[in-house]
DNA sequence: TGCAACTATATCGTGCACGATACAAATTTA
DNA sequence: TAAATTTGTATCGTGCACGATATAGTTGCA
């Protein structure tokens, strides 16, 4: 074991997570087409379908996505009429998003969605259990990553 | 707990995943600025550093990535003479990626990166054994999620 | 041998991500 | 209250991802 070990693809530990996104999102898919809209589409109704009318910033905060990706998001959500944009009287910097109608309709289509995608992944191998423990891992390292990124700034 | 409960964004499997694996990307990021790399791209060098003179092919089999994605992504590291790219001569539909000097002496200085990486993730809550135990799961994963995407082509 | 099927790569179009920058509105401060 | 700073969005440029499509080279088989 030389010193460069270090650096097999198989050693790593990004390689695994990158992958596992990538394709959860692409088992996402054939749901998500099935309704019109693209994952980054559907986790900003996640937010809306639980907490309607709220500004860019807010949506920014709980996707810990930058302004910068979700403006541009927002605005092809709303050529595709699932939500209004009006600037906040109180404060004309702010932007509030509200679904609209057909937004808001979407949310009983997509109810079924969670259920099936732990379908695919439970089988002999991964349990519910052992999922959920994943989940409350990962939640863990995004506060130390979150942190870490806010502490560079 | 009505039945659209399954819709908040903390009970999601895929947020999580999909937000550590842009923070760990963002994380990357200083390191590899410095010897003036992507990550997609340190993922290929990870690949030519284990085994070079291989065809696109292969390493999209390594990466998991479609061909379509990394043939640019060879191109722009060409440019940067990271890689040279040959019709392979058995198989002239084959492309031999190969690194230039300049590609194999980056190796050196990645070397360190991993570590780095691991110690801003190490902290109280979350300990080396923990992260090896995810990473070995998250592989199953990818085993599931891989057979589960080639049976739907 | 001829041609259909397959394989390896490239190109195109769309939609993220994100750093950098711009800018107007709001807030703080001198 | 005027000037400096901060805040909230938007825009621009670059680099992925990936489905769809194109194309050249290879293989299989009637």
């Amino acid at each position: 074991m030389d010193n460069t070990d270090s650096l097999k693809l198989s050693q790593q530990l990004c390689f695994p997570i990158y992958s596992v996104s990538r394709l959860l999102t692409k088992a996402y898919k054939p749901y998500l087409d099935e309704i019109g809209i693209t994952y980054p589409q559907y986790l900003v109704l996640l937010v809306l379908w639980e907490k309607d009318d709220i500004s860019i910033q807010q949506i920014s905060d709980k996707l810990l996505l930058n302004t910068n990706t979700i403006s541009p998001l927002l605005q092809r959500m709303e050529k595709r009429d699932l939500i209004e944009r009006n600037r906040c009287h109180k404060d004309e910097r702010s932007v509030k998003v509200k679904l609209t109608e057909k937004g808001s309709e979407l949310k009983l289509r997509a109810v079924p969605i969670p259920e099936e995608l732990l379908n695919v992944l439970i089988t002999e191998n991964i349990r519910l259990p052992e999922i959920k423990q994943l989940k409350s891992v990962l939640e863990e390292w995004i506060t130390v990553l979150s942190t870490h990124e806010s502490n560079n700034k």
